[in-house]
Formats: structure tokens, C-alpha cells, sequence
DNA sequence: CTTCGTCTACCAAACGTTAGGTAGATTGCC
DNA sequence: GGCAATCTACCTAACGTTTGGTAGACGAAG
């Protein structure tokens, strides 16, 4: 699951075949199908492990009375920062919106929960921050969620594209700037 | 070049085939090739096409001196909205970015080109409206400008994803109001 | 003795690409 | 004007490879 998560984020999820991911495990391609009949199978596995590890770290930072708001929007920022030691990773839901079209029902609708979680989420820090004073932020907060995430996730498909890790940089340094109490 | 477009527009580059476009358009798939030796000669073309075309529209909207650069931004939007028609369409280099390691070199070079561009065009306009007096910005132009692409191509994928035109159009009217002279 | 993970050996379908050829329009030359 | 060479757009047929997926055998472990 390692390796898929790899080569959908660097290659994407049509051109992942089992034979790729055979090559990395070091066994043979049907070894790999019994444990993931279909390719859809091995996806939806992949996004499940992938949405709930997000979904635990971020629901425990934000919980923890001891982080403000602040601290869990960069923590938030943190795994997005992560991907960049290979460089050319983006967000897997990322690289999956792109073949959106292509992927089947079950796992358009895994992608879909990914992303309406997270936005919920950050509406939801982002109304906490603003209501402790610590952002600044006019009353469209479910706008500016959105925002925020497709600025993040079109920052990271650029990023890979123009080879500057400055570009997620100055997307989150704006970011913070815009939300900073003067 | 139409039906290729529309391909890697709602179900990405590789999974696009000479045989699909071959059915669209009503001829057999070695005719196709005949017109574009691979299949990377059809993505190049198919690039520059969508590249020049948004060159010569937003060079002559920011160079009519009737236009303000408020009149420019919102023209840059439209092609986007446009999309809308099919509603599962993203911007093409957005597509691609995201299989942007499966693409060869000089298709590479090509999506890198138009973003670059992008992103210079928008400083230019953002740079001009401030100096007139038509926004609201602070120094950091260039970091502002990449935040808006980013936060364009990613409401693009996002819209597609969450079958929510309202994405968009949050997105836009949030940038819209970060500008807007108070 | 059954279950589990892996294997070899396949399959049909689709892929990008090549080869070889046909019909019709265009061009240069007498 | 007539004629041959060339070009263009398309065709059928097949190439070798890769795809997702299947069937059945093997050894190890409980």
C-alpha cells in the first residue's frame, strides 16, 4: 500500500499498474492481487489508510487544549511539507481529483469524503481561532475554507511543476498573513 | 486537437487514447496518428493551442486601455467559469499537473511554460491595479499572485470533485474582497 | 489437513505504433 | 489541355507490449 500510495501521488492512479508495485515489493504481480482483487480494491484501500491517518492527527491536534488554533493550522500545513522530500509528491486526493472522471463510483465518493471532511475542518479551526481572537476573518468563514484548501492543493500541483518549493511556501506565508490579527 | 482536449480535460492524459479520439471524431485510430506521429506530439500541440489561446485573449484585455485591471482579473476568470458548460471539465495544464511525472520532457517543459506565464501575467495585472489605485495589496505581489493560481487550479479540481459549482465561485469572490479597496 | 501467501503459466483486451496500400486533389512540365 | 509526379487523408491489418485479471500448484505453518 506503501508503494501505490507512492505511484499514484507521483504517477498517478491510470498509470500504477500492479506490475509497478510488484517491481517495488519485490514479488510477483498476481501475489498482489490476491490481496487486492481489483484495482478499485487496492484505491480504495489506499485512500481509507491515507483519509484516516489525516483524519486522527488532525482531530487530535485539534482537541488537545493545550495547541491553539494557530498551532493546529500549522500542524495542519506540516504533512503537506512533508511530501516535498521526494519533491514531486503531491496530495493523493489531489492527484486523484485530476483523473477524477476516470476513477469509478466507490472511489469518486471516497475522494469526495476526503476533501468535505477537510474543509469542514478547517471552517471549523478557523471559526475557533476567530472567536478566541487569534484570526482575523470577516464572516464568510466556510468561504474561506475553501479557499484556503484549493490554494493548498493548487499550490502543491504547481510546486511540482515549476520545481520551486518557494511556491507552497508563499501560498502559506500569504495565508497566515491574511488571517493575522493586525 | 478538440476531442483530445476534452479528454485530458475530464479524464486525464493517460488514460486518453488515439482510439477514443479515433470514435469522437469519426476516423480510424492510424489516421489520427498520421496527423500526430505520438502521442506526445499530441499533447505538445494540443498545449501550445491552449497556451497561445489564453496568450493573445489576456494580452488584449490587460493592453485595452479602456480596461481597468478590474475589467482584466474578472476576464481571467471567465475561461474558467466556461468550463462549467460541461461542469466536469478542469483547466487542461491542471489536469496535467497532476500526471505531470508520466508527461516526458518537452510536455513538461510545455504545462511548466504556461504556468509561469500565468503567474507573471497575473503579477502584471495585480501590479498595475495597485499602482492605480484599484487594489488592495501589500508589498508582496508576487507571493499573491501564485496564491491566486493556486487557489484557482485547485477550486477547478475541488468543483469537479465535490460537484459543487458554488467552489468556484467562493473561491473567486473571496479573492475579489482580499483585494477590493475598503 | 486445512489455510495462507506466493508462485508459474496463462488469458483476452487494449495500448501505441508500424507497414502497406487506396482514392482524390494539387502541382509542375510539355 | 494533357500527363505524370507528388501530396494528402484515409484505410485495413498486424506488430509487440502491457494491461487487469484468472487458474492451479507449491511449500510452510498452525
Amino acid at each position: 500500500m506503501d508503494s501505490a500510495q507512492e505511484l499514484i501521488q507521483t504517477r498517478g492512479f491510470s498509470a500504477m499498474s500492479f506490475q509497478d508495485i510488484a517491481v517495488m515489493v519485490g514479488i510477483k504481480k498476481p501475489s498482489i492481487i490476491h490481496h487486492f482483487p481489483s484495482k478499485t480494491d487496492l484505491g480504495r484501500a489506499v485512500i481509507a489508510r491515507y483519509h484516516d491517518l489525516f483524519k486522527s492527527a488532525l482531530v487530535h491536534v485539534q482537541e488537545d487544549p493545550e495547541k491553539t488554533p494557530w498551532d493546529a493550522l500549522e500542524f495542519y500545513f506540516t504533512p503537506y511539507l512533508d511530501f516535498g522530500d521526494a519533491g514531486n509528491k503531491v496530495c493523493l486526493c489531489g492527484a486523484l481529483a485530476g483523473e477524477f472522471m476516470e476513477l469509478g463510483e466507490t472511489m469518486q465518493h471516497e475522494v469526495q469524503s476526503f476533501f468535505i471532511w477537510h474543509e469542514q475542518w478547517l471552517e471549523r479551526i478557523l471559526e475557533a481561532g476567530h472567536a478566541a481572537g487569534h484570526f482575523k476573518l470577516n464572516k464568510h468563514t466556510s468561504q474561506f475554507a475553501r479557499t484556503l484548501l484549493s490554494a493548498l492543493q493548487g499550490a502543491l500541483l504547481l510546486k511540482r511543476v515549476t520545481r520551486d518549493p518557494k511556491q507552497l511556501e508563499d501560498v502559506m506565508q500569504t495565508i497566515r498573513e491574511l488571517i493575522a490579527p493586525s
